[in-house]
DNA sequence: GGCCCAAGCGCAACCGGGTTGCATGAGGGA
DNA sequence: TCCCTCATGCAACCCGGTTGCGCTTGGGCC
């Protein structure tokens, strides 16, 4: 369909988001496919806005963008976490397991939130509770903030 | 002042309250007060739409309720925690501390949430980072949502 | 390759809670 | 009791999430 040169394409769309799509059953289509990119070769979670920024100046609107996120995350597709910020943050989910299974690291320095996949939460047994799942935030400094904050000394 | 009978009182204010407001340097007004009892008598953390709610029935406008909020969190008299659904809620801080020193526990049944004063979330060490907080979040059923979950079996 | 229909999209408008500016009123030290 | 400062209340704004509805399009079927 390409509407303007260079900002939806058809014929370069990235085969794991195809893939990803059909793996769903879902439909294959250019704000999904867009949507998939951006989060699949994001480092860290995006927020909405972040999304929301990126895809609109590449002509969707932000009503299918909310959509499409609202059908990845019934899909669990993505998983979505809420930080102290009150925003929503989105990234893909690589574990087969939905949603929490890894902790979430927020760097105060330069405010980017982190999955970490490899760290397991330390289970919590509570008198008289069933736990069914468990979510862990860390605050701190990321290993580059760290490292500068260090050399400002 | 004792504007409409049964809402604001100032003779039979919560001692415990002012205390609270006096030792934070803040002056002692009604809806502050009011504020603080409610937050004291609640047994879990309450949303800002319950606060507000039982406040605007007092008579008291939502605006300075909120102002009343950011108040109190300037000065760590109460701590906000986020869940799932994006809502805040309040609880007085009871630990020296500031902030999650506790982990937080949601009844998906009851809806509820709870600070678990009593027990200590587990240390993460995080290779490169400086971990700076920690926040826990469990879900589950709680003793008597799970025990109700049980005798309709 | 073309047809057709359910699903997806875009627009416009709504909604509700958080937030701000400003004029008025109240707390509490002098 | 007075007065200054801070708290309050009102109105309005702002912004992101959400919905309804008519148009468009993906993709299965012929």
């Amino acid at each position: 369909m390409q509407r303007v040169a260079g900002k939806r394409f058809t014929g370069e769309r990235d085969k794991q988001a195809v893939e990803i799509l059909r793996n769903a059953k879902l439909r294959v289509t250019s704000c999904r496919t867009s949507l998939l990119d951006l989060l699949l070769h994001a480092k860290d979670p995006l927020t909405q806005k972040e999304l929301m920024e990126a895809l609109e100046e590449q002509g969707f609107n932000r009503v299918t963008i909310y959509r499409a996120l609202q059908t990845f995350l019934d899909s669990t597709i993505v998983h979505r976490i809420v930080t102290e910020d009150r925003t929503w943050r989105f990234a893909i989910t690589h574990c087969g397991h939905r949603g929490h299974c890894h902790p979430h690291f927020t760097c105060r320095r330069c405010g980017r939130v982190r999955c970490l996949d490899g760290v397991a939460i330390p289970a919590v047994d509570l008198e008289g509770h069933r736990i069914e799942s468990q979510a862990m935030y860390l605050w701190g400094l990321c290993p580059a903030c760290l490292q500068e904050a260090e050399l400002a000394l």
